[in-house]
DNA sequence: ATTAGCACTCATTAGAGGAGAGTGCTAACA
DNA sequence: TGTTAGCACTCTCCTCTAATGAGTGCTAAT
């Protein structure tokens, strides 16, 4: 790729990023004309018209039918959010507002997200999804057997995250507090201070092997601990802004709104779609870069959140191809490191 | 209104029932030719235009324009739902899909409400909104302060639905293990077994008032139980097959589809929505009937569910005022009683 | 009281024509 | 040789018109 610059003329950038800022605006095919004008270079339109022959044969742009204006193609795109575009503060009103609402504390680190979640859709105009925190990357803190009543106990994780996972189980008759207090000291004597990704339940198993009494006990304990273990790490998924895709002309019609509206619903898949990037700092996936195939007409910006370092989860924006690529990368950068700062200041006194 | 049955015969009863029927099924206005074919009486389309004008006049049809057919006012829809449709039992496949869901046991019960969620919406092809317990109706069953390190515990109460609503607070120096047993024996002697609607947290003020030491944490102890009866009665709202309503071609329209979607984006709204319905059974509320003034084209079909007999909470369908009336009633009267059932088996052992 | 017949209304559709935006090409120009 | 003005051409979009057809209300006959 690097022969680019050698294709690519100053001149030819220019054009191009020209059109593409254009586009991102305006939504419609840009045209010679426009691009005479607006750009700083004076040019005359008919130059502007062989230039633009050249980047659409070098596949740049493309042309919807003959006599439209061009618009960017994916790897347009690519070229643009790779090379041409400059960083773009946040304005000192949309920084306050952020911070302003990270000021209101809560310790329900769910609701932080939500929040997170919220403020992301509603700033850059596009639909947000934030994942939850890994629970593989989460630590156990404390864990704890409390009876409830003859029958049930509760079985109580709680993390560095002041996330608590909570499971009922049914007890066996004639079991004391004295018995559960000594298993939960023995729980958290394994597991305390692993993550919940790294804990293997072996230990616990091996323990069950040698009881004579008890075993449907352990066997549900077991259970619960493994389901709290497995069914979190597909953590949660919060949306932010879901309609917002209506407010893109290209998406009014019916049948691509409610496509996009379905997959919205789909936690599993979104899960899946932002899990993937694992990779520290903001990455972007313009259109047919997608791995998945109904969102070819999409891009997606993620970055990722952490607590003392500790990548925890990540946060994405879905939008048309032609999005603000410059502003949504700053936002979402600005957002990783604010919601890293108030998360390590908040849980990380160990 | 008894003078009704005195101003509509028998066969304008029927006209109507076959005019409402058919533009359930299609959307479009019904005319004259239309119902003298389907309709059983061997009439004349003329008659039947006579007998619809006398309807229109009498507020229970509406006509488009001139010379389009009929369309129900909600009038119209409001005598077919109290006089006309029959009873519409479950098919066997329904019934049987139902219950083989509901097999899978959980204690989770908000797995159980998101499911009931899925399947409404699955069943009716609306939009299903279920609340979750409603937490003012809700036993405490346990309560109890869990040390988790030098600094924080978990304030954590159990109630009978097997929901665990926990806080961490931060404790003050130097107190024990012992002393948080003690107050966690004092608050279970308080409040175990009052719902979390009537209890009353003036004792543990009072007692805090006698209290020279750990003020603060009491006041910390105080708040998080507050915070989590408060929050608690907004209970948690559910939502299945959002999109449902594209499939309605009177939907169609972007605006219509956006505003819709927003309204369903905001929990607060659809919780007075259906927390207000708090007579048993299932009700039905048509078009203008609605409280909210942008659900004035919708229908909303309730139904309450219960453990025990004691009213927890409740589920809706929201779709076109042209709604299945007959098929969705018997759906959320069937589903009403199984989920009763269900959690009733699953928490009622006391 | 019912119905056949007919004139009338109005939404919807298809087609024709014109306007406008934009292109590619050619020839002239610096 | 790169740039530009000019022009013919293409294609979308809008508007206008006419035709179609579903449906009505009224009248007169049964």
């Amino acid at each position: 790729m690097g022969v680019i610059s050698v294709e690519l003329g100053e001149r030819k950038l220019h054009i191009l990023q020209a059109i593409i800022d254009d586009y991102i605006i305006s939504g419609e095919p840009v045209g010679s004309r426009t691009i005479a004008k607006k750009s700083g270079i004076a040019i005359s339109s008919a130059t502007i018209r062989n230039e633009m022959a050249d980047l659409e044969e070098m596949g740049y742009l493309e042309q919807p039918h003959t006599s439209a204006g061009r618009i960017p193609s994916d790897k347009g795109y690519r070229l643009y959010v790779d090379r041409l575009i400059k960083a773009e503060g946040l304005s000192i009103n949309e920084a306050k507002y952020i911070k302003d609402i990270y000021d209101r504390k809560t310790r329900h680190i769910e609701q932080v997200i939500f929040q997170t979640s919220k403020i992301l859709s509603d700033i850059t105009n596009y639909t947000a999804v934030v994942l939850g925190p890994k629970l593989s990357r989460v630590l156990i803190k404390h864990i704890q057997l409390v009876p409830i009543d003859a029958y049930y106990a509760l079985l109580m994780v709680v993390t560095n995250t002041g996330i608590v996972k909570d499971a009922i189980i049914s007890i066996p008759q004639g079991v004391g507090m004295d018995y559960l207090a000594r298993i939960s000291n023995i729980l958290n004597d394994l597991f305390k201070d692993q993550s919940l990704g790294e804990i293997s339940l072996e230990p616990l198993i091996e323990m069950r092997e040698g009881m004579i009494q008890n075993r449907d006990f352990f066997n549900s304990l077991v259970d619960a601990l493994t389901e709290s273990i497995d069914i979190g790490d597909i953590s949660e998924v919060y949306l932010g802004g879901m309609t917002n895709i209506f407010n893109y002309p290209e998406y009014h019609d019916i049948f691509k709104a409610k496509e996009f509206l379905n997959l919205m619903e789909q936690k599993e898949l979104l899960y899946r779609l932002l899990a993937r990037s694992q990779d520290n700092g903001v990455s972007v996936t313009i259109g047919e870069e997608n791995q998945c195939e109904e969102l070819r007409e999409y891009s997606i910006i993620t970055a990722t959140y952490n607590i003392n370092g500790k990548t925890l989860g990540t946060m994405g924006i879905i939008g048309p191809t032609r999005m603000e690529y410059s502003k949504t990368i700053s936002v979402m950068d600005f957002m990783g490191k604010t919601l890293s700062n108030y998360l390590t200041r908040l849980f990380s006194k160990e």
